[in-house]
DNA sequence: AAAAAGATACTCATAGTCCGTGGACTACTA
DNA sequence: TAGTAGTCCACGGACTATGAGTATCTTTTT
């Protein structure tokens, strides 16, 4: 059985943001959403939007495509 | 000014759908998902969490990557 | 005419915000 | 040995905004 899709994008969102030095709380500003949220999404408890989604990968610099790659 | 997300995605959908030769009820049904809730998708008016992202995705046999590469 | 798609509108669940608390950990300073 | 202060994150409660999902009716297309 395979890992729930949100826990992996929240995994990888966790990664990407640590290896650019961020607290979740500094990335959540650079998202422009909050920190408790951001929070939820790397534990994978939360059904993103696309336009949060946009938020995110913008945040890390990435496109949406690259940040979901790899994700069914 | 460049075109919305939701809207751009809709775009993509409906041609993806079109390519198919599926009408959106077919394809609605593919997906698991309700006709006129893809007929707001393809017309840009449903900002569409990842999961329903996943079905739409699904439906179309690509991957979520595949079906946002070159959106912002 | 029939089939396909658009428009509108509704309920209910949940996406997302804002406030706070506490625990784990690090680093001083005594 | 503490003791305290700072950082980071998990988690909760209360709240607002909006997405999921469906029904119905109208318009467009063939």
């Amino acid at each position: 059985m395979q890992t729930d899709l949100l826990v992996q994008l929240g995994l990888r969102v966790r990664e990407l943001r640590k290896v650019r030095g961020l607290s979740q709380e500094a990335f959540a500003a650079e998202c422009g959403l909050d920190r408790t949220y951001v929070g939820g999404v790397e534990r994978g408890e939360r059904n993103i939007t696309i336009r949060s989604l946009a938020a995110i990968s913008n945040g890390l610099g990435i496109s949406m495509s690259e940040l979901l790659s790899g994700l069914e």
